[in-house]
DNA sequence: GTCTATAAAAAGATAGAC
DNA sequence: GTCTATCTTTTTATAGAC
């Protein structure tokens, strides 16, 4: 086990971390000021740089935080043996209770498909695993009886498709949209 | 029928507006700069404020061009009688052959949920408007018969969230998604 | 570590010439 | 109708004091 101690500096940065999600799901990536960020810390702009050289570089630490902190919350061991389909709700049911990291995500992974953006790479990397994850996910539990004759691959690709496009509509609907009782509605289908 | 002659400078309005979805498809709304958009037509910025008064103006434009002519490319008719399932699959192969059209709507939909978005109304409008329109089309077609006991509405809502969610990952795929294959096995599904 | 000062660039918008 | 000139604001980033 490596030491996991935090020094001052590394609790300023996880500080900054965090607000800088908050304020690229309220803003966006471009629309968010260094300023704006820093703000939020108590810190000036120039500040907050001591921390990280530019913006493009907080935008990816940013990102590598969130990856670690969600594999930490979906109890997710390296083979994938504890996840499950009915995780993959339970899921769902917890992002309807935070709105601001789901708004960050829809935000920055579309943001991340126009030219020459700094998170392009990471989200490209993380659609691939992700999928390859959860194809593992419903060969576990369904093996190759998946209707319509698709194979894991694509029913894990439509699984993600649907919770991506959900969280769209659940964030421009004003509670029109019951996430987690659609995707519940959709596992059903998969399970014939 | 009211008279559709297109002045000199009708048609110099209508290329600025594709030029400006373009623009904000590659760079994103608040990445998109006037004159950049504005060179694209041969014109300097200050060129282009002269038939938009300003760049949020432009923006709900183009997206009220882009109703139109979706409307009209959907051949669906006020009453909805012409779509069907197939036909939205048929939209989904339509799609994969246009890019620039999905990487526009992903971007600037996504980039809509940030706050005082100009363009947060227009989207939160047309998705409540889709899926009325995707309800109608599915009771005609299956009438009360969905799998799991959905309803048309719910039914609609998760057609809608597989198509953005599908533009997403085929964007961010590099030709790993097969994105018209994956909507058919989900019409499968839904069909029973 | 955090600040002030400042540079340097870019953007949206306005005024007015032609 | 389109341009040049210009204003004003905002933003990222650097240099250096404390």
């Amino acid at each position: 086990m490596v030491d996991r101690r935090r020094s001052r500096g590394d609790e300023r940065r996880a500080e900054i971390l965090d607000a800088a999600l908050e304020t690229f799901a309220e803003k966006g990536f471009r629309g968010a000021s260094l300023a704006a960020i820093a703000e939020r810390v108590g810190l000036t702009q120039q500040g907050l740089l001591h921390y990280f050289p530019s913006k493009e570089e907080l935008l990816v630490e940013v990102l590598k935080l969130r990856d670690e902190r969600d594999t930490d919350a979906l109890g997710d061991n390296a083979d994938g043996s504890t996840m499950s389909l009915n995780a993959l709700s339970t899921l769902v049911e917890v992002n309807a209770g935070r709105r601001g990291i789901v708004q960050s995500f829809t935000v920055l992974s579309a943001d991340s498909v126009t030219d020459d953006h700094p998170a392009r790479d990471y989200f490209v990397d993380r659609y691939r695993r992700v999928r390859r994850k959860f194809a593992a996910v419903v060969a576990a539990e369904c093996g190759d009886q998946l209707p319509s004759g698709m194979d894991p691959e694509q029913a894990a690709t439509l699984i993600i498709a649907v919770m991506d496009g959900l969280q769209l509509q659940w964030l421009l609907s004003d509670g029109e949209v019951d996430m987690p009782a659609l995707f519940r509605h959709f596992v059903a289908l998969l399970r014939d």
